[in-house]
DNA sequence: TATTGTTATACTCTATAACTATA
DNA sequence: TATAGTTATAGAGTATAACAATA
């Protein structure tokens, strides 16, 4: 089931085992604190996200943003009914299939990424990714980079 | 609030940000993989925690096995519940505290966990970080456990 | 016939607060 | 007075299934 048949050697599977608990840890430390963070702006983890992917891809569809952030379409609903009500995102009809909005960031959207959470969650990064070498901080990136693409 | 004040200098910012999205990626996947296969044993990716924290460290009582799985003492009752009415842990109290108990695996419990569940998982954790050349996978383990012990 | 967004709904997960027995 | 386990319960988060508009 996505495997290959092969039984890994006891040490490789015990280090590829033990990587996976330091993974999750990390990752659930990170968002925890993130959380945190974010909660002064009345804000998830999940907006934040959907803030992110609309400032690095442009304007998408709901569903499409929820491919990109693991998120069921209809999920998605309340989470832009709240980013549009609070004016970070706006809702427009896709041109070529008005069937789909094409979701933006307006100007407030955008400037509240820029001038306040990418400040915040940046320092939460580095106050984790941080405590790293430089080089062992691009080397887990790199890392991360080939396993994201791997998949 | 626990950062150090600094402004991280801009690819600095990039970098660590990139950084914990992908590690949330690695995570989401390995977990969902992991998930899927536990299925058929009719498990969640927490009662294979619980098993797995039991085998490394003995046996613990149910507050302890929740603070190191990031799960509240009133839901493990529940999961410790399930796992003994199957017949993988048991429930004795401890000697030295009679309010707790000491939840520890049994002879069944053991053998599921080694004969099939480390297989299983093995093979998931292998299909993903083993996407990685050793050197990478070793190296992916040794700066995830420093990011860990800093934490 | 398939797809986007929507709604209602049900289900899972989790934490909170109050209780009991021990400490 | 504090802590381990328990219980009931309420809340958040999510997915499922059906529907309307559009493709």
């Amino acid at each position: 089931m996505g495997g290959n048949g092969r039984e890994p050697a006891p040490t490789a599977r015990l280090l590829a085992e033990s990587t996976g608990w330091l993974l999750n840890d990390a990752a659930r430390e990170l968002t925890l604190k993130l959380e945190e963070v974010l909660k002064a702006d009345d804000l998830r983890w999940r907006d934040y996200g959907v803030l992110v992917v609309l400032e690095a891809a442009g304007p998408l569809s709901q569903q499409e943003i929820g491919r990109r952030l693991a998120v069921d379409r209809s999920t998605m609903v309340h989470i832009i009914d709240v980013l549009e009500h609070r004016g970070l995102v706006a809702r427009s009809r896709d041109l070529h299939d008005r069937r789909a909005y094409a979701i933006e960031l307006t100007d407030p959207g955008r400037s509240l990424l820029v001038d306040r959470l990418h400040p915040l969650t940046a320092e939460v990064h580095s106050g984790v990714v941080g405590r790293l070498t430089p080089e062992d901080g691009a080397h887990l990136n790199r890392i991360l980079s080939q396993l994201a693409r791997g998949g």
